[in-house]
DNA sequence: GGCAGTCAAGTACGC
DNA sequence: GCGTACTTGACTGCC
């Protein structure tokens, strides 16, 4: 089991999302930002691996705009080379990172201008993962999207715009039950109308669930990892106390997560902790985690 | 320097 | 049909 964290290290100064308003938009800016952010990502990883952390997940915000029609910064020339000694570290030490779109990535939308800017999301998403040279284990995770009244017929049009995907997002597209509409059973049936793989968010689950415990929500979900996409990824976070049901929590809660642990042994997969301190509590879930092996 | 309002993007829901 | 909540970190304007 690897461990990882979202975006974001809280003991670094930098920070490998930063952005700007669109009103600022310039080629100028967006080279010095763009440069900026990865050379964050590169402190990041060289952190982690000082820390044994062997699982990361980037930011979105990595290229600010990056499928915006403004844009018009040949990003993927330009930085080539640095994306490349990204990977190679990526590699080297059998790292695995990932990317998670914002909720405005619908693919199954109604609207065939919300499903254009998505797929062109998508793509930036990919070609950012191809760049670095990551294998196909390094996925996209994306939730199914909206129910638009009629949860059904919003899953066959999942699928069906899935198989219009460019191959380059194809391969790397993974989807993660969500707290309101898609539960785990929805997403195995979207991975049986599509093959892609399916993320356990295992906070989501305990609010949207049709009475599968966490072990059988694991068991499904992990079948539905082949062995090129790697082992299977599992979401976890603590619930923050006397919040609404879903609210990632300050830190660990390490009562709570040596359930979890208890929950799903037997099981191999690598672990996003969603907590807000970050890596602080991805160092408390290592030691935690090696001292019960 | 600190604070509050706002930010590319969407859906769901209540009125 | 319209406004608001949802969630989150960072930018931006204002004091």
């Amino acid at each position: 089991m690897r461990i990882g964290y979202p975006c974001i290290n809280l003991s670094l100064q930098c920070r490998s999302s930063r952005t700007f308003r669109l009103k600022s938009y310039s080629q100028e800016l967006m080279e010095k930002t763009v440069r900026d952010n990865l050379s964050c990502l590169q402190e990041i990883l060289q952190y982690n691996l000082a820390h044994g952390i062997l699982y990361f997940r980037i930011s979105s915000d990595l290229i600010p705009f990056a499928s915006h029609p403004i844009c018009d910064f040949p990003w993927q020339e330009v930085f080539s080379e640095e994306f490349k000694a990204l990977g190679g570290f990526v590699k080297k030490h059998k790292m695995r990172v990932t990317m998670h779109p914002d909720q405005f990535i619908l693919i199954n939308a109604l609207e065939e201008r919300i499903i254009t800017n998505s797929v062109r999301e998508l793509v930036y998403h990919a070609e950012v993962l191809d760049l670095l040279g990551v294998d196909l284990t390094c996925k996209i995770q994306i939730h199914v999207g909206g129910a638009y009244g009629d949860k059904k017929r919003s899953m066959t049009r999942f699928s069906q715009n899935f198989r219009e995907l460019p191959p380059a997002v194809k391969r790397r597209l993974v989807v993660e039950n969500d707290e309101r509409i898609y539960s785990v059973a929805d997403c195995m049936e979207v991975h049986r109308l599509t093959g892609i793989p399916v993320v356990l968010d295992a906070l989501h689950h305990s609010a949207n669930n049709r009475g599968e415990t966490l072990g059988e929500a694991l068991s499904l979900t992990s079948s539905t990892w082949r062995k090129r996409d790697g082992l299977p990824m599992v979401d976890y976070s603590s619930q923050k106390k006397g919040a609404k049901i879903g609210t990632h929590a300050y830190a660990l809660d390490l009562k709570d997560f040596r359930r979890f642990l208890a929950e799903t042994r037997g099981y191999d997969f690598d672990l996003m902790l969603e907590v807000k301190n970050k890596e602080r509590s991805a160092l408390r879930a290592l030691k935690l985690v090696s001292e019960i092996e």
